[in-house]
DNA sequence: ACGGCCTCCTGACGGC
DNA sequence: TGCCGTCAGGAGGCCG
């Protein structure tokens, strides 16, 4: 289920099989997933060439001509598959939404929990209002730690929601962001004014380092990503504490702890992450 | 303005 | 074997 690099394999992946073709159909299964497909969906697309398939936060912004946007997100669960026309006549459980091109291919997303999305615009797609208001990419230089410690003076919740907080960086998932502060030896649960310098340009750094390891891997973490050929990703391997409670801490060899953090499981070790 | 809690939904898994 | 409870990778919206 996708955190940011699972979306980026997935761009990369369709990509090159998207681009310049032109939309014959937008099959819609389901009236509503995480909001309603819009009804003026296929009016908008149908006949519009594929400019080019890009990425912000963990949106993907299939950029038509004539100035339309598809703006999909795959919320927990979601998969874009790509199909021939003829695997394209078989539709599984959680199939919701097509769309037909003219060179052969159908896109498809599926998603058993319909937390995911798809819109479309007609203005600028990064002034849409689900995206305007993000924070920085996480792998562009924008985001340094001077950056991060500015937004953080007087802020008193804890670092591990701060870095998940969209406004201040997208795409810092719950495992991502439990891997890079074990790596930084930050405790989640550290006030985020309280940070040094020092902890800042680690934290960014190991922010970074999973990111880009992960996309390195082929994207993905859990047991049941697929990229949009089907192809399973491999960084759940790497994973240093996420989902190890119990288990020994890579460094230390003492017991990785699990708390709830803002209702989410997270994973440390408590002798070499302190507050 | 901000932080924290709730919610949408299905499937997988563990325990009895 | 099967039923039930619990938990899951996201993130907008609402409430205090």
């Amino acid at each position: 289920m996708p955190e940011l690099p699972e979306v980026e394999i997935t761009m990369r992946t369709l990509a090159p099989h998207v681009k310049n073709a032109t939309i014959t159909q937008c099959i819609a299964r389901t009236p509503k997933l995480r909001w309603p497909i819009p009804i003026e969906l296929a009016k908008l697309c149908n006949h519009k060439k594929i400019l080019q398939l890009t990425r912000r936060a963990k949106y993907l912004l299939v950029q038509l001509e004539h100035q339309v946007t598809i703006i999909i997100h795959l919320g927990m669960s979601g998969k874009l598959k790509l199909l021939t026309h003829s695997q394209s006549k078989t539709v599984e459980k959680h199939d919701h939404f097509d769309l037909t091109l003219d060179n052969g291919y159908t896109v498809r997303l599926n998603d058993p929990r319909r937390f995911g999305s798809i819109l479309v615009t007609q203005a600028k797609p990064l002034s849409h209002k689900l995206l305007i208001n993000l924070g920085p990419e996480p792998l562009e230089d924008s985001f340094n730690a001077e950056y991060l410690a500015n937004l953080a003076q007087n802020k008193t919740k804890n670092i591990k929601n701060f870095i998940m907080d969209a406004k201040i960086v997208v795409g810092v998932g719950n495992i991502y962001a439990n891997e890079a502060l074990f790596l930084s030896k930050i405790h989640p649960l550290t006030p985020t004014s309280s940070l040094t310098k020092a902890k800042f340009i680690k934290l960014v750094q190991n922010i970074k380092l999973v990111l880009k390891k992960s996309i390195a891997k082929g994207g993905t973490t859990l047991k049941d990503f697929a990229d949009s050929n089907g192809k399973l990703g491999y960084f759940a391997q790497e994973l240093q504490v996420y989902g190890k409670s119990g288990k020994p801490c890579p460094k230390c060899k003492c017991q990785i702890e699990a708390i709830i953090i803002g209702q989410r499981n997270s994973f440390f070790c408590k002798k070499c992450q302190k507050i």
